[in-house]
DNA sequence: GCTACACCCG
DNA sequence: CGGGTGTAGC
């Protein structure tokens, strides 16, 4: 099977090339972030049609997170610690595997109350794995983390040394989830530097080659002991409408 | 030769759809309003390429003429009697017709200072008749008139008869204009009811068929002496992206 | 740059 | 409804 995430910045911008792009790579299971609608509007229709089930938590203008899946989607947690905002969405697909779609905070400017809220709500996740969940269970972690963990995942790491996606209080934020018993998916197949994952919309970053890599997929060890490969399809950066964000993907031999 | 009028609200929304119509179309002349841009932002160099000289006069959010040309544009004249607001564009376009781009204020509500405005603009349009032309020579008034000159062009006459669009009051400056010595080209070719050129965005009024023609192509005697067909290019209105107008257009055996 | 949002306008 | 404007967020 195939697990994906991708950060579409716009379900409703973005539904025609999500569509295509769900056409040609078939994946089981996809967790969408930003999808910036609220869960009336959510355009569920066209991927029900695919045969897939929707789990979905948004609002109004920013945020929002969702799951689809081809396997039954039961047991599904929205929020984090019962926040309101729509950053997290978590469900079981199929008989044992638990999937959350994360979207950390982006954390403004270094030194900001955004700031302070991004490296909080890393703690408040770690909080929730070690109450709720196990190493030893299946467990996917999809997401937008907006961090880049080590200087490999940077393109050009000096000139990004202080900026709020590879800071090193965000990189230590991030190895401590790490450290609770996560795999990351990519790293198993890839040295680096990338695959990444994002590009600014600004500067001509795409171009310029300045990708940072901030979309992860991480899993517990049972998980990743059956990932025979992993990718990043970085050609849905390209072309018209393009999210700033690429999908991450990987196959899990379940 | 095919000369032609269109409203396309905003010229840089609208560019694919014109450029497509024009490929099919193959005007030799083009009068747009509702262009909807600076002069220095009009996306020139697709009409360049296509073999047309430009005239263009625009300005920030509203408003905005252009003239384009297959024959030589000379003698371009801005705004009518030096108004600020991009409402008039005349241009000679090769050895004797003279075009002129039109779009007549809209009007608001009747009894507003704007229906003021709008029956004032069309006694100084007539006035510069008057002063800078003559109906034994070429001459081409093409634009959106924002009136329907007959109940015959207007789909339900009764909803429409205290509106601005086909007020008596609105009609009566109409003819006053038509009354210096200008011919409606498409009255030389069609009896009506119809053809309509404009369909509100709201209401459904297109799928409803709620249509008036207020966009129109008025010519010196001379000019119309050689119009051998006129019409309506309805189809442009359906699809993705139209415009709220449909472009008029006629052929003259010049 | 590319999303949203609110507002103005026909 | 579908253009424009501006502002905010990333």
């Amino acid at each position: 099977m195939i697990v994906a995430t991708w950060n579409v910045n716009s379900i409703r911008a973005r539904l025609e090339r999500v569509l295509q792009w769900l056409d040609r790579t078939e994946p089981d299971i996809v967790c969408l972030q930003e999808t910036k609608v609220v869960d009336a509007d959510f355009p569920a229709d066209p991927f029900r049609e695919r045969g897939y089930e929707l789990a979905v938590f948004g609002q109004k203008a920013y945020n929002g997170v969702a799951i689809l899946s081809r396997l039954p989607l039961q047991d599904v947690r929205r929020g984090l610690d019962g926040e309101q905002e729509a950053r997290f969405l978590q469900a079981r697909c199929g008989d044992r595997l638990v999937v959350c779609s994360v979207y950390v905070p982006n954390g403004g400017t270094v030194g900001s109350e955004a700031w302070d809220y991004k490296l909080r709500w890393f703690d408040r996740l770690r909080a929730y794995l070690e109450r709720a969940a196990s190493p030893e269970t299946p467990l996917l972690l999809a997401g937008d983390f907006n961090v880049a963990p080590e200087p490999r995942d940077v393109a050009f790491p000096e000139a990004w040394a202080d900026s709020v996606l590879f800071h090193e209080a965000a990189r230590a934020a991030f190895r401590k989830l790490i450290d609770w018993g996560l795999v990351d998916l990519i790293r198993l197949h890839h040295e680096g530097p990338g695959p990444f994952t994002w590009w600014d919309y600004r500067n001509l970053a795409f171009p310029r080659g300045d990708g940072l890599r901030i979309d992860h997929l991480l899993a517990t060890p049972p998980v990743a002991a059956c990932c025979t490969e992993a990718g990043v399809h970085r050609e849905e950066r390209k072309g018209k409408k393009p999210s700033d964000h690429a999908p991450v993907w990987a196959r899990l031999n379940l």
